[in-house]
DNA sequence: CGGATTCTTGACGAGAATCAAGAGTTGTGG
DNA sequence: CCACAACTCTTGATTCTCGTCAAGAATCCG
């Protein structure tokens, strides 16, 4: 009986953590995830397009998917990765009809959880503390956002790129025989720093040449943190 | 009697234009300006301090207000003015206790409608519809904050500060004989579209000598706006 | 092995911040 | 009414960070 029950649930993987879902009772998350369909993802498929009226709620179990703007010209402005935990798609928990603010493009293979409009409006007068979790991680985001906007205005490339290296660590680092590895290529670090392709290649091989990190194609290995925290905060 | 009941209620100026109340019914508006309190503000008074439990949600009445971060080393990371309609400090409407994200100081005489956490709760639970407003109005800023964050990435100063001209008229510009008036000196323009204050005064004087606009001290006026408008959106 | 992708390094230049010095404007007190 | 101080604005010279471009090396894959 039990394991029929547990066969209904969404399964998630272990380990799983999730600042959305961390917001809500775990009888609010059970509810959620019996009723949450599961989709698999692939890139470059494109989850959600800014503008769109917001049709579904959704959060990513597994995979890595990219968070951006388009710009007027076409360009993209990339905001972030998102990990599994991550959840999107907020707008859609409004009465009033609201619009995506960003785009999300998947960038691995993986799988997400999918609430649509109807399935959110039932959950959410049924649950009404799910309002106020939405309501928290749209703040987290705009906290993470400011957070972003001062270290682009008022850091170095330099304390930027190590700090986006500290950071990735814990997001999207897996742990490796000689350290932390994260599994991005330079031009994937250059956009998460906000800065080209050659001037975080030069810091990279500078650090690689002290001895501070080894690089691999598509990955960065980083046996401490320490030294990169170090030229993250002082000045 | 209609004479006293509008006694009651906290009054708006004429003109006055609020993002945030017109996400709500008038009645809830009313409901809302009924249980405000009134409170003067003169600088450099700060309003709310970030990191501090949110106690109050409060609107600008008139004045100016400047929203900013603090970074670790004590510097201002400037985000925006606050102008008349404007509303703060959506944390405390939550019943988990939150934070204020950012700093808010007043930078000019004014005045404020305040909801300490009491009458928040209460409102809330008398008119759902006020978190949904409250929400909406987080949205609203996270959606700016992504613009001004774009622009800044990949805009130049002269496109920035275009842009600034002309958002800077709409939302704190009054009209004047020669065109709309801009109170701010070179310094506070520089600030809001995250320049020097050689760069903004550069580029403002060579507008002047092309018959752009006008300078004065503390003050720009502006005949037209299409010209901006042309630097803004063509590259 | 050949082709595609990813990484590396150097040379160069544009854009914008910084610094310095002075001019213009406003307000105050004698 | 004038003199002076404080504030604001202007301009030029200089420096420097960082993006762009070019060319080639290293790595991976079929």
């Amino acid at each position: 009986m039990p394991l029929k029950k547990r066969a209904a649930l969404a399964t998630l993987p272990p380990g799983f953590k999730s600042t959305f879902l961390d917001g809500l009772m775990p009888h609010e998350v059970r509810a959620l995830l019996k009723v949450a369909k599961s989709v698999r993802i692939s890139p470059p498929k494109v989850l959600q397009q800014e503008g769109e009226p917001a049709h579904r709620l959704w959060l990513l179990r597994t995979g890595r998917v990219a968070v951006y703007r388009l710009t007027h010209d076409g360009n993209k402005l990339f905001l972030r990765w998102g990990a599994p935990g991550d959840a999107f798609g907020f707008a859609t928990v409004f009465r009033a009809p609201a619009r995506y603010l960003v785009t999300v493009e998947a960038v691995q293979e993986g799988s997400i959880l999918v609430w649509d409009a109807a399935a959110c409006q039932a959950l959410i007068s049924r649950y009404p503390r799910l309002s106020e979790a939405v309501n928290c991680a749209i703040r987290k985001y705009l906290d993470r956002l400011i957070d972003m906007f001062g270290m682009c205005q008022l850091q170095s490339t330099e304390e930027r790129l190590a700090r986006v290296l500290v950071e990735s660590a814990g997001q999207l680092g897996h742990a490796g025989p000689e350290g932390i590895e994260v599994d991005l290529k330079n031009e994937e670090v250059a956009l998460t720093a906000h800065m080209s392709l050659f001037t975080a290649t030069r810091h990279l091989s500078k650090w690689q040449r002290a001895g501070l990190l080894k690089k691999h194609r598509g990955k960065i290995v980083l046996p401490s943190l320490s030294a990169f925290k170090m030229i993250t905060s002082d000045t």
